[in-house]
DNA sequence: GTTTTTTTGTTGCAAAAGCAACAATTTTAG
DNA sequence: CTAAAATTGTTGCTTTTGCAACAAAAAAAC
């Protein structure tokens, strides 16, 4: 079984290769830009090779969502969200970005050449498709806690676990982190500070140390 | 491109053949046995071709949770969910289950054989990989409602638009419904009232019906 | 067909969370 | 270097939610 290192690297051999076959383009985008809006009856499969960049959607209330953040590896397009219209669901780069692009029925139609690239990304999507997997179920866990002590304190425990160390440092803002885990910025603020209280949590900066 | 009909069909396939190959085994469970408890460092594949299940899970504060619920064609197993420790994970039938069950390194060692089961599970399991990760979006996008009455909503919503139409049948039984939006059964309750109060939904026993 | 278990339905109360509004600090952009 | 934008931090108030406890109805088991 690989680890999660090697297909890293597959990616990489990837990106190296990615100009040289017809069906699976590379662009670069500037922080600001809309990498892809998602439409109805596509299925089209991203990759994201460098950067940050996310979901966003208006959910029937007309309030702007951020549905997933993407990071290095991550895959995402239609194929992999239920799409209902064809208006509201659009990827925002948030840092500069190289997205790999390509189609679902790549997979079914094979390439003439029979290209090393198409056989690199067969060999790679389940890699990235299982670690989906796995951090939709991640974050299913915590959204499924309660209350807001709960949901920061499962994924305290998770970057933990990640770290393989009580201490870590927060790979969001603290905005971006609300959003995460889908509270109240200020509601979040007011439980942060109540684990500090109760010498649950100690906050330096952007740096959490989980006591005993 | 398949459709969903199509990959359920495959599924059969799958399921009259599967005592054909050693390496894919099937196996029956009466409702209330235990299918398969999560194992670290193991990389089994479930899929449920029969009945009902429950992936439950205890978290930090020894609460008993259902983590995920499986219907048929659903697939499960370690692969596709971070496992941290060796007792606390496993998967109980709800009803009477029929189970195929594989490894994932089946699809980098191939069968000698090279049985037609072989080929045709590879095959569908795109497929059901992608349900997969719909349903999840789908959970998630629920999950991260912050009101009650949203997430309701939003569930009705999903079955409707499942339905193509403004009524349609809960799938669940209320307690479970309430598991599954992770909410109090309660407080559940009480908004599906205001709800009805504010003449935004009908209900009559377990379907609903969308007023405008 | 009767008993047991599960599900549905309801309510009061306390705790938690959202909302709004604002100030202070830090980061980014020009 | 300075102005603008974003992030952090805080608080009062209101609404929502969870919890607990119970009764009624329905479903399942014997």
């Amino acid at each position: 079984m690989k680890t999660n290192t090697d297909y890293i690297e597959i990616t990489k051999i990837i990106n190296d290769l990615s100009t040289s076959c017809n069906k699976i383009k590379k662009k670069s985008f500037e922080k600001g830009e809309i990498i892809t809006t998602y439409l109805l009856n596509r299925k089209q499969i991203c990759i994201l090779i460098q950067g940050k960049a996310d979901l966003i959607g208006f959910d029937f209330n007309g309030n702007k969502t951020i549905i997933e953040r993407f990071i290095k590896n991550d895959i995402f397009g239609e194929t992999f969200y239920h799409v209902n219209t064809n208006n509201d669901l659009f990827v925002l780069a948030k840092e500069d970005c190289e997205v790999l692009f390509f189609n679902y029925d790549i997979f079914e139609k094979k390439c003439k050449k029979n290209c090393k690239l198409h056989q690199d990304l067969f060999n790679t999507l389940p890699y990235l498709v299982l670690n989906k997997i796995v951090t939709l179920n991640t974050r299913i866990e915590l959204l499924s806690k309660r209350t807001i002590r709960d949901k920061l304190l499962t994924y305290f425990s998770i970057l933990s676990k990640k770290n393989s160390s009580k201490s870590f440092t927060l790979p969001f803002t603290l905005t971006d982190l609300a959003d995460y885990i889908s509270v109240d910025r200020s509601a979040m603020m007011r439980e942060l500070n109540s684990l500090k209280k109760d010498k649950i949590i100690k906050k330096i900066d952007n740096k959490i140390i989980l006591l005993n």
